[in-house]
DNA sequence: CGAGGAATTGATTTCCATCAATGACGGTGG
DNA sequence: CCACCGTCATTGATGGAAATCAATTCCTCG
């Protein structure tokens, strides 16, 4: 998917992830995309700033951004929903800002799975220790800044600790406080 | 400064940062605040989500949200220029994600610097390649998730190499072609 | 002048990247 | 059906970037 467009965008079904691509060619993703997620970067600009990349089969709702402006004015709600959605994406951009920044490789990786548990957690009813994540190793990687080697090796320590496993696109979670310890912000 | 208030806060004179205290003792800093900046995460939630610290004596501008959702209730625009300022927000967490993820020590640096001088210049008609930046090497390690001792050797590789100079509260440019080079996104 | 924080510099260690080889699948086509 | 590929994951060996540990110097300020 390109950079620009007169849409807003709205995930509706699968996952996806917005990135950036580097002048050395490595990329870095900045987030993953799941069920409801508003492509907040659309609501105002033309063109994004990100690049962004499907994972899965995907559903998305499309929206003119005039249309979109057009309701605004009938209903100031949708303006406050809105900015209440950025705010959620500055908070998590915060917070990966400062994993990126302060944690170590294992640390890195069990924030990120946390990050991922919640948001489905969010939209799921069920509540099972076991997630769909239809990540590869290289995702893991280019998100939080490691090789996918390194990544290997790092959940590779987290299955012989029994901490968590992640394969062939599940996530299982066996000590929730022991993920918690390395990877959580407070 | 701590993190709950009903006003919100703009940036009038002196500079500070943004920041999130580590479990571990370390600090995150998120970004430094600069004259006419707007507290962004203060415009819709009483609690931030971070601390925020000050760099020099300075002066801020305070209003009750309550006032503000009232002047907006009357006029549209000011909502529009809000999200504008947040999606600049969202813009520049991004890119020091990305920075985090995938540079190095100096690449990092060098970026940081950039990222100073663009908002500085911004702000100022005078262009010169002397910027004053109040920053002890403690705050560029913490923002940029390197330890002071680190910081120090490659400010003195980047005066060796005449790149430039941050010393005394002043950042000078020498070669800002190479400071691009290591530290631009694209 | 002395004290304490900031910066510099050197020695050593640790973590992660890099390089390289191998194994496990799943798909494709002969 | 099975040989051949390409992709992904794993594992080992080595090197390098940055952390850590430890002095020493340089300030500013009381």
């Amino acid at each position: 998917m390109n950079q620009t467009s007169p849409d807003v965008y709205v995930f509706c079904a699968g996952w996806g992830f917005r990135f950036l691509q580097m002048p050395n060619g490595r990329r870095q993703i900045l987030g993953f995309l799941l069920p409801g997620d508003v492509l907040a970067g659309s609501l105002l600009h033309e063109r994004l700033h990100f690049s962004v990349k499907a994972l899965t089969a995907i559903q998305v709702s499309t929206m003119k951004r005039a249309e979109l402006h057009a309701r605004v004015a009938k209903n100031l709600r949708i303006l406050w929903t809105a900015a209440e959605c950025c705010a959620g994406e500055a908070k998590a951009a915060d917070e990966t800002i400062a994993a990126l920044g302060q944690f170590s490789a294992e640390e890195r990786i069990a924030h990120l799975f946390l990050q991922l548990m919640k948001r489905i957690a969010d939209r799921n009813v069920i509540r099972d220790e076991r997630y769909r994540v239809p990540l590869r190793q290289q995702h893991i990687a280019d998100a939080v800044g490691l090789t996918p080697v390194h990544v290997s090796r790092v959940l590779s320590t987290f299955r012989e600790r029994r901490v968590a496993d992640l394969s062939n696109g599940v996530l299982e979670v066996f000590d929730l406080r022991e993920l918690q310890r390395l990877g959580a912000l407070n």
